[in-house]
DNA sequence: AAGTGGTCTAGACCACACC
DNA sequence: GTGTGGTCTAGACCACTTC
């Protein structure tokens, strides 16, 4: 890594194989490896077998996001977390979600809507569908005292999912539970997890303004 | 994994030690090892020494957000890139940036501002700011031909960083430079880099509306 | 065909945190 | 004090991919 910071390595230079390496340092081969290895899992070198390990050409820069349950992120900000169910129905999915999560259409999924609070600020409108043929226990779940975000990330486990980004002018409903009026830009995130094949949940998340969300490099 | 995600292990469960996990599987304990740090790397266990590893409480979930450079993020959607570069000076650093990047007041910089566009319409707005301290090379650089964002991204690699996001109504300058009226909600993403403790670049990037940052789960 | 990284083994020592 | 994970070693075999 300091040769590379220091650039006495550059984009595209080949770097010696991992026995010469080990010679070099004084160390065993599967010490060098596991370096290399997490060296490369933070973009900044690409290893192909034959081919050699390179100093990354265009280093694919990878930010880290944790995501936090919502109670906590309000709670560490010193705020006092309050959270207000407004709806938990088993309704129809609506038809743009049952084709993004490759369901037929009509399938019965719990809806659950909800709004935390910072301080008795709203801080986030939580809009989500949670699918009872994933997580039967979810039937018998109170979601008043425990908010179905807090719930699931304890009791869902997830093998993959993704997470959308953008921004959005907030639409009468948001602006009515969000408390804001409609000249105001507000963070939209949409997350969706799975297991395996089949989706858990997908929620659409509106933060109040000036909501920020961190990344680190 | 399996036993985690089928729930006979569940959260704050205690696991085995890699001793023991390591004859049940009939491998080597390094095995063992390795496959406990990568599930604890995801998140879904927790391990100290002494104390044992245990299935997360509150498994911190993280997403990954391949930073893609701005060209390359256009043209992969099949779009035609063009950058525009408006300004490229060296300027005493306003008073807000010199706090945030712990440098002295009226610590010159070279800024440079930029418009890329996909297709011919506006992509992003990118307000960037450089420590020639820490890249003298860039004083020799051209930003006409390659961008600053390109440029960097090949040519100083850095150590840390962070990246915020939040949403915002656009200003008269990125109103006028994005094509967009005062009415639309804008992602704005600021990345800031450092070389250990010394600060490489900080860039302000203001999105076209409808932009979405992807993350992976 | 040959060289690279990927992976595994059996053993060892150690730092740390819990008892 | 003691058990845990963290790390390292020296050696081995293998899969992949480039030459």
């Amino acid at each position: 890594m300091g040769r590379i910071t220091n650039r006495d390595w550059r984009a595209g230079d080949p770097l010696p194989n991992e026995s010469v390496l080990a010679e070099e340092f004084g160390c065993a081969r599967a010490t060098v490896n596991r370096a290399m290895r997490d060296i490369a899992s933070a973009g900044f070198i690409v290893r192909r077998r034959k081919g050699g390990s390179h100093v990354a050409l265009t280093p694919v820069r990878k930010a880290v996001l944790s995501i936090p349950v919502t109670r906590m992120e309000i709670e560490k900000s010193g705020a006092t977390w309050r959270h207000h169910l407004l709806h938990c129905r088993l309704e129809n999915l609506p038809a743009g979600l049952c084709e993004k999560l490759k369901v037929p259409s009509r399938t019965k999924m719990l809806h659950v809507k909800s709004v935390h609070f910072a301080d008795e600020r709203p801080f986030v409108f939580e809009d989500r569908w949670i699918n009872p043929a994933v997580v039967p226990q979810v039937n018998d779940t109170d979601f008043e005292s425990e908010s179905a975000n807090e719930w699931l990330v304890r009791n869902a486990p997830y093998s993959h999912g993704d997470y959308l980004l953008s921004a959005s002018i907030p639409d009468r409903e948001e602006c009515t539970l969000l408390a804001v009026d409609a000249n105001t830009a507000i963070l939209v995130a949409v997350r969706t997890t799975w297991l395996e094949e089949r989706p858990i949940t997908t929620v659409r998340l509106a933060y109040a303004p000036g909501h920020i969300i961190q990344l680190q490099l």
